[in-house]
DNA sequence: AAGTGGTCTAGACCACATT
DNA sequence: ATGTGGTCTAGACCACTTC
C-alpha cells in the first residue's frame, strides 16, 4: 500500500539509521538480515534487499554474502573527508610515527570554542595538544577539543599510543564534519613546536566533527607549509567501490 | 542467464557510461529508457531500472519521472570536489564578479607542466592567467594551462565574460579531478597582482581535470591567505539528496 | 541443512509529462 | 492516450558461510 508518503524501502532504511544514530545499533552490531525484515514488516525481498543495499552504498553497513548484514566499523570509514588518524598516514608511508603530548587537561569554554561545540561559555570542555613527528621530523601540531559528555575517560588516554582521533572514533562513529584550510603564519609558539622555517607559513586545517547530531571535537593542526600539502584525488563512482566521497590526505612535498 | 561473470545491471551500466565517456552521448542527451533496454537486451524492467537508477545516484545521468533519462549536465556537476566557477560563488554571495586577463596566448609545455598534461616537452599548449576580483579586490590568480587538442577555440574565448573553468566544462564533463592545498609565501609578481600585504602567504590549490581518459587543464589557484579560506562539509548520504561527494568552497575569512 | 546476500524475472499499480 | 520513471510483489536460482 504505497498509501503512505514515503516508500517503503525508504522507511526502513530511515529505521535502521536511526537506530544507528540514536546509538541503538553500534558499529559491528548484526543488523536485521532481509528476511528478517520480510517477516518482521510484511515487505517483500526485494524492498528489504533494496533498504539493505543502499545502506550499504552509503557506508553505513557492510554486507557479506552468505554472513549477514553489520553496521559500519569505526567510522562512516572513508567517508567523511577521509579523516585519516595522521599515525595510520605515516605508517602507510612506511615511516615512524611518535608524538609528544604538550597538555592534557580540562579547560573552560570560551570563544570560538564554546561556539563550536555548542556549549555555554564556561562549560568545561577537554583540551589536549600534541606535536605529531614523521621520523623525528615535528609535521603537525594538534590542539584540540572535546565535549566532556562526550568522551569521559579523555584524561585516562595514554595519547602518545593512541591517537585522540582513533580513540574518539572508537567511542562512536562520527556522522558529520566540517573542514576550513587556511594558510598562515604560525605564532612563535607553534613556529618552535614545528621548528618552522623563518618566514615560511603554515597550512592550517581545522575541524569540527558531531555525532548523535551535536558537536563533539573542534581540531585545530598546523604544518609547516615548506613540508606538507593536502592531496585529493576524486574518480567517478564505480570505479572504485571503496567510497562515495573524495579522498583527501597529508603528504610530503616532492 | 547469469553465466556471464558480471551481473546483467553492471553490463547495461557499463554499456552507457562507456558512450558518455566516448563522447557518443553527450551532456543533456537521452539515454535509452527502462523499456528500451528491456526491448533491446531482454532484460526485465526491474533489472534496467537498477542499471539507470545508480547510473542516477553516480551523478551519470539526470532522471525525470513522466520525462525520460539524460545524461548529466555540464559535469559530473557537484560531485568533483565542488569545482566550483569562482565567478558563481562570488555572485552567490551576492557580490560582484569582474576579471581581467593578463596573458592569453600558446606556449610550449616543459617541466611540470608537460608532466600533468601528459605531454612531451615542446608540444603547444593553451596558457591563460587571469585576476578574479569580488567588489573589486583581487581573490584569486588564476594560472592555466589546457591541452591544445582538448579546447581548439581556446584561444579566441573572451574570459573576462565567461571564465575559463565554465568554457571547459561546457566543453566536455570532466570525470577526474585532483587537487592539492599548499600554503606557500607569493613571489613578488603574484603579490602585486593579489595586492597581499606584505609578509602574508597564499593558499594554493593545484588542480587537474581529465576528459576522456586524459588530463586536459593543470590549474594553479592562488589565493590571499588573510582573505580567504577553503570551507568543507560532509554530511552522511541520504540526509541531502543532492551529491554524495563532498562540497568545497572557496569562502572569506570571518 | 539452513541461512545469508546477490541477482533476476514478469508481472503490477501509481503519478506524472507529453502529445 | 501513451510513455516515462518510481515503486512493489512473490516467486526463483545461485554462491557462499556457518552449523
Amino acid at each position: 500500500m504505497p498509501m503512505s508518503a514515503k516508500p517503503r524501502y525508504m522507511q526502513l532504511k530511515e529505521l535502521i539509521i536511526n537506530q544507528i544514530s540514536s546509538g541503538e545499533l553500534k558499529p559491528r552490531d548484526r543488523v536485521p538480515s532481509e528476511n528478517d525484515l520480510v517477516g518482521a514488516t510484511g515487505v517483500s525481498r526485494m524492498t528489504a534487499n533494496r533498504a539493505l543495499r543502499e545502506l550499504n552504498n552509503e557506508g553505513y553497513v557492510e554486507r557479506v554474502a552468505g554472513v549477514g548484514t553489520f553496521v559500519a566499523d569505526v567510522m562512516a570509514a572513508s567517508h567523511v573527508l577521509q579523516v585519516k588518524n595522521i599515525a595510520d598516514e605515516i605508517h602507510e608511508r612506511g615511516h615512524a610515527h611518535s608524538s609528544a603530548v604538550l597538555r592534557q587537561g580540562r579547560i573552560r569554554a570560551a570563544g570560538e570554542v564554546a561556539k563550536a561545540l555548542h556549549c555555554d561559555s564556561g562549560d568545561d570542555v577537554f583540551h589536549v595538544v600534541l606535536v605529531h613527528y614523521e621520523n623525528g621530523v615535528p609535521i603537525q601540531l594538534e590542539d584540540r577539543f572535546a565535549s566532556a559528555v562526550f568522551a569521559p575517560d579523555f584524561l585516562q588516554q595514554d595519547f602518545t599510543s593512541v591517537t585522540p582521533s582513533a580513540y574518539l572514533s572508537a567511542i562512536s562513529p562520527l556522522q558529520e564534519a566540517e573542514h576550513v584550510v587556511r594558510a598562515a603564519m604560525p605564532d612563535a609558539e607553534t613556529r618552535e613546536h614545528l621548528q618552522i622555517d623563518e618566514n615560511q607559513p603554515c597550512l592550517i586545517v581545522i575541524r569540527r566533527t558531531w555525532a548523535h547530531g551535536a558537536p563533539v571535537t573542534f581540531t585545530r593542526l598546523y604544518h609547516p607549509a615548506n613540508k606538507y600539502e593536502l592531496a585529493g584525488h576524486y574518480a567517478p563512482p564505480g570505479t572504485v567501490k571503496s567510497t562515495t566521497a573524495d579522498t583527501i590526505v597529508l603528504r610530503n612535498i616532492k
